[in-house]
DNA sequence: TATTGTTATACTCTATAACTATA
DNA sequence: TATAGTTATAGAGTATAACAATA
């Protein structure tokens, strides 16, 4: 049961942001993107990172196994900038994975590295594939497929406010 | 009504997910509900964050004093709650509130506080909320309204996903 | 000179356990 | 016995500076 505030019923239309206010427990801040963004990603994140622990995989390696499988013999440097992740933050994260011999690093001039998937990455980033596939059904399962595309449409259109990482 | 299941119910998801595949630089990731949240969200946070630097704020302190001005005396244990945050952490960053002389801690009974803000915080989350709203304002402007409460109405369905932290 | 990968470091955010004092 | 607040601590994630080797 969803909170009965029915002490103030006037319709309210005013165009700002108040307008939405005194709803909720939040105050104002149910009616900030941001911070409903915020909830949001958390929320679903809690799920993801349980799902993914079945494969002993966190977010970030799973989007970098993604991310080289998509494009065999990417270089370190590209792939770093693709996430958005800082280089000297992807040395760790690579070692990790490289160390599990889910991926390897080739040279390919004598400064950089091309990024592979070993037989072993491909099979784990399968299933933590199969998982993935179930767990954005789970979360997807109150949207319409066209309520799906649109907001990815949003969400990306929203990525590209200034300041945003390029990639 | 909610879900479009045209079909049966067998993982066409996961087809379905495959089909956006391959179009950008990401892989599958472009198709991720999860991925484009997390980045709209850094997106916006950076944008954010830089906002509130003139009032030296950060957003986590920004949505305390806003939940207390909207709720004056609410308990530190309630707040903490409601902005889904551990009641541990919460100390620190009301400290550091207080310090600042923007919210005082009054005792109800031995073991509660109640949490309010001075004439100083209140001033500050004026100029704040002005800064915040010119923000808000910015990183909606490629969405009409009905899309905004669109989006808002979707993140919250999304944010509900068992595991979501209760508030 | 600029770029790639690397190391070291620091700061924020988050999570848990354990303690105290009160109810 | 349970709750509110606190302390201490550890783990991620992220950011910057500096460096060596190479282009």
């Amino acid at each position: 049961m969803p909170r009965t505030t029915r002490k103030t019923d006037r319709p309210d239309d005013a165009a700002s942001l108040e307008a939405a206010t005194n709803a909720g427990a939040l105050g104002p801040l149910h009616a900030y993107v941001g911070y409903a963004l915020r909830r949001a990603q958390l929320a679903i994140f809690q799920d993801f990172i349980r799902t993914l622990a079945e494969v002993d995989l966190r977010p970030a390696q799973f989007s970098v196994l993604t991310l080289i499988d998509a494009h065999p013999g990417i270089l370190q440097s590209r792939a770093a900038a693709a996430l958005g992740i800082q280089k000297a933050n992807f040395v760790p994260l690579i070692g990790e994975l490289e160390r599990r011999e889910l991926t390897r690093r080739v040279p390919v001039d004598g400064r950089s590295n091309g990024m592979h998937m070993t037989p072993k990455g491909r099979a784990l980033l399968k299933r933590a594939r199969a998982l993935h596939d179930r767990h954005h059904a789970r979360v997807t399962a109150s949207l319409g497929d066209a309520e799906l595309r649109r907001l990815i449409d949003v969400l990306e259109r929203l990525a590209a406010v200034d300041g945003a990482p390029a990639h």
